[in-house]
RNA sequence: GGCCCCAUCGUCUAGUGGCCUAGGACACUGCCCUCUCACGGCGGCGACAGGGGUUCAAAUCCCCUUGGGGUCACCA
C-alpha cells in the first residue's frame, strides 16, 4: 500500500482557531500513525481578507502546538494561478465549465426569489441571448467560472460515518470554481492541490460533507483519483450549543456589560464616559450579535465592566497560550474533542496518542467544548511536569504577556514561584498570585474587601495582631522559611492565637490581598527589608 | 424552510447482541487535610430521548417520532 499523506489547508485570516487545530492534529496524528506525512498549505485565494501577517500567527501556533509539517516549502494557492487557470481552460475546452454572468445582486435576487416560493434555489446552467451578452459587456461585467454538474446521484464512501452520503440529483448546481477576480475558489483549489500533493485522506470538518459532492466531480472531470474522505463532528459552544465562534469572546464581554450596567443602573453614556467610546458605536454593539468590538476597544469595555482575559472563553490556539496552558494538555485534550482511544484512557502524550490513533475510533456526534475538564487536566499534568518543562513553560507564558512583572525575574526566581503555587491549573494562576513580588514596595495596591476584613473588622484585631507579628518578625534572626515559622509559630502559642489570625494580616499587608502563596515561602522570599517596608505602609494605612 | 449529519449521567466518553444492577473522567456535593487561594485523600448524586419492531436475549440491529447540530456565498 502507498504512503499516507494527510494535510492541513488553513485559510491565513489570523490566529489558529481551535477547530482547525483539532483538524490539524487528526490529520497529523493519522499520518504520523501510519507512518506517513504530514503536509501544510496556504490557501490564500481570498484576497480579501488573507495576510502574511495571519500567515505568520498561523505558523507560530502550529509551531507552539508542535504539530510539524513535514513539505520544506508551503504550498500558496496564490502561487498557483497558472496551474488552475490551465486547468479551468481545459474544462471550458471541454464544455464542463462556463462563463456565468450574473453579479452577486442578481444572485441574492434568485435566492429571495426561489425563497419566498419555498423552492430550493439551485444554480443551473442557462443560456444567454446575444443581447444579454452584449449588455453584460456593456456593462463591464466580469464573468465568473462555474462548473457543469452532470445532473445525477453523487455518491461517497465517508469513514467517520462509516457510510456513503449521497446527493439527489435535485440538490446537484452548477458552482463557481474561478472568481471574477481570477482567483479559484476553494473547491477548486483544494481538489487541485490535494490531487497535486498526493492527498490520500481528506479529515476536515463536517461542515465541508455537502461539498465533497462538488469535489469528487471534479475529481471525475480532471481524471484524479479519490481520497479517502473522512469528515470530524463540529465542537459545540456550551453555553449556546452551537459552533465555536470567535465572536463568542465578544458575547462575553456584551453578556457582562449589560449585567454591569443593569446591576450598577449605569447608562450607555456612563459606559461610554469610562471606555471613550461613542454612545452610538456602543448602542449598535450592545443591540446587536453581529457586531463586535475591535482589538482595541475590547480591552476598554473589559476594564469597565470588570472582566478579565481569562474570564473569556479561549478561542483561538494564542489564547490558551497567553491564559498559560501547555501545547501538551491542549493537544492532548483536543484529540479527545471526537476522538476515544478506548479503555477509559484519557491523559496520553502525544506519542501515545499517535500509537492508539485510529479512524476507526472517530467519534461523529458534536461535542461540547468543557473547558473545566480541560483546566482539570492542565492542573494534573503541570503537577507532574519536570522542573525543566516548567520553567520552559512559564518563560513562554511571559513571552506573550509581556506587561506580567514576573518577565523581570530570574530563572531561580520563576523556579521558586512555580514551586511555592504547587497545584496551579494554568500559569496565568501562578502570575496572579505572584505578581505581588516583583512589584514595588509603595505601588502595592491593597484591596478594600480584604483591608476591612482581615484587619478592620473585630474591633481593629487583625491590625493588632499585624503590629505585634511585626516585632516579631523585626527580631527574628533565621530569615529563612523554617525559621520563620518557628518564630512566627512560637509568637502564635505564646500569645494563644492560631496561625491564621496573624498569617493573614501579615498576607494582606506583603501581597495586598487575601491570596498569595504559602506565607513563609513567601515572607522568606520577599525578604526582610521588603517585609517590613510592606507592613509599616499597611499599618500606616488611613481608616 | 430544503437537504444532510448526529443521539449513553449536567459535560466528555467506555460499550461493536448475553460480561451492564451500564464503567471512567470533569463538574456538583459530603467528610478529611489546611496559614489564604489552591492541590490532595475517602465517599455520594447522576444517563441508555420516546415509541414500535427483529431476537431466546437489545444501550448495542431496523423503522418512526422527537430533539440537537451543520449547510444552503464570486468565504474557506
Amino acid at each position: 500500500m502507498s504512503t499516507v499523506i494527510t494535510r492541513f489547508a488553513p485559510s491565513p485570516t489570523g490566529y489558529l482557531h481551535v477547530g482547525g487545530a483539532r483538524t490539524a492534529l487528526f490529520n497529523w496524528l493519522l499520518a504520523r500513525n501510519m507512518g506517513g506525512q504530514f503536509v501544510l498549505r496556504i490557501e490564500d485565494t481570498d484576497l480579501a481578507r488573507s495576510t502574511e501577517d495571519a500567515t505568520r500567527q498561523l505558523l507560530e501556533d502550529l509551531a507552539w502546538l508542535g504539530l510539524k509539517w513535514d513539505n520544506e516549502t508551503l504550498v500558496y494557492q496564490s502561487k498557483r494561478l497558472d496551474i488552475y487557470n490551465k486547468l479551468i481552460d481545459d474544462l471550458i475546452a471541454r464544455d464542463l465549465a462556463y462563463q456565468a454572468w450574473e453579479t452577486p445582486a442578481e444572485l441574492d435576487a434568485m435566492r429571495d426569489q426561489a425563497k419566498r416560493a419555498k423552492r430550493p434555489f439551485v444554480y443551473r446552467r442557462r443560456k444567454y441571448t446575444e443581447d444579454e451578452l452584449k449588455r453584460f459587456k456593456d456593462e463591464n461585467r466580469t464573468p465568473v467560472i462555474r462548473f457543469a454538474m452532470d445532473v445525477k446521484e453523487y455518491r461517497f464512501h465517508d469513514v467517520t460515518l462509516g457510510k456513503d452520503c449521497v446527493q439527489h440529483p435535485s440538490e446537484v448546481q452548477d458552482f463557481v470554481i474561478r472568481k471574477g477576480d481570477g482567483m479559484p475558489t476553494y473547491h477548486f483549489g483544494v481538489v487541485v492541490d490535494d490531487a497535486d500533493m498526493g492527498i490520500t485522506h481528506v479529515l476536515r470538518g463536517l461542515e465541508h460533507l455537502q461539498n465533497t459532492f462538488n469535489h469528487i466531480a471534479l475529481q471525475d472531470a480532471l481524471g484524479y483519483v479519490r481520497p479517502i474522505y473522512a469528515h470530524l463532528s463540529v465542537m459545540l459552544n456550551p453555553e449556546n450549543g452551537e459552533k465555536l465562534s470567535k465572536r463568542d469572546r465578544d458575547r462575553r464581554i456584551r453578556k457582562r456589560a449589560q449585567e454591569w450596567m443593569r446591576s450598577t443602573k449605569r447608562t450607555v453614556g456612563d459606559l461610554s464616559a469610562s471606555t471613550t467610546l461613542t454612545e452610538a458605536r456602543l448602542t449598535e454593539w450592545l443591540n446587536t450579535d453581529t457586531i463586535q468590538l475591535d482589538l482595541s476597544e475590547q480591552p476598554k469595555v473589559m476594564k469597565t465592566v470588570g472582566l478579565k482575559e481569562s474570564d473569556l472563553p479561549e478561542i483561538m490556539i494564542h489564547d490558551f497560550r497567553k491564559n498559560g496552558y501547555a501545547p501538551e494538555v491542549v493537544n492532548n485534550f483536543l484529540a479527545l474533542q471526537g476522538w476515544s482511544p478506548g479503555n477509559d484512557l484519557e491523559q496520553m502524550t502525544a506519542e501515545q496518542m499517535v500509537e492508539k490513533f485510529s479512524l476507526d475510533r472517530i467519534i461523529s456526534a458534536n461535542p461540547k467544548f468543557n473547558r473545566d475538564k480541560l483546566k482539570s487536566f492542565s492542573t494534573d499534568w503541570f503537577s507532574k511536569a519536570s522542573p525543566e518543562r516548567l520553567l520552559a513553560a512559564i518563560k513562554d507564558y511571559l513571552s506573550v504577556n509581556p506587561a506580567s512583572p514576573l518577565n523581570a525575574a530570574t530563572d531561580t526566581q520563576l523556579a521558586d514561584m512555580l514551586r511555592m503555587n504547587a497545584g496551579f491549573h494554568v500559569l496565568a494562576e501562578v502570575e496572579e498570585k505572584s505578581r505581588f513580588f516583583f512589584i514595588p514596595d509603595d505601588q502595592i495596591e491593597y484591596d478594600p474587601a480584604a483591608i476591612e476584613k482581615t484587619l478592620i473588622k473585630n474591633d481593629r484585631a487583625g491590625a493588632i495582631a499585624l503590629k505585634s507579628a511585626r516585632d516579631v518578625l523585626a527580631s527574628t534572626t533565621d530569615w529563612s522559611m523554617h525559621g520563620l515559622e518557628s518564630a512566627v509559630k512560637a509568637h502564635c502559642e505564646q500569645s494563644g492565637q492560631g496561625l491564621g489570625k496573624i498569617a493573614q494580616p501579615i498576607r494582606v499587608a506583603i501581597s495586598g490581598s487575601t491570596v498569595s502563596p504559602p506565607i513563609f515561602d513567601s515572607l522568606a522570599f520577599l525578604g526582610r527589608d521588603k517585609t517590613l517596608a510592606r507592613v509599616d505602609r499597611c499599618l500606616r494605612l488611613p481608616g
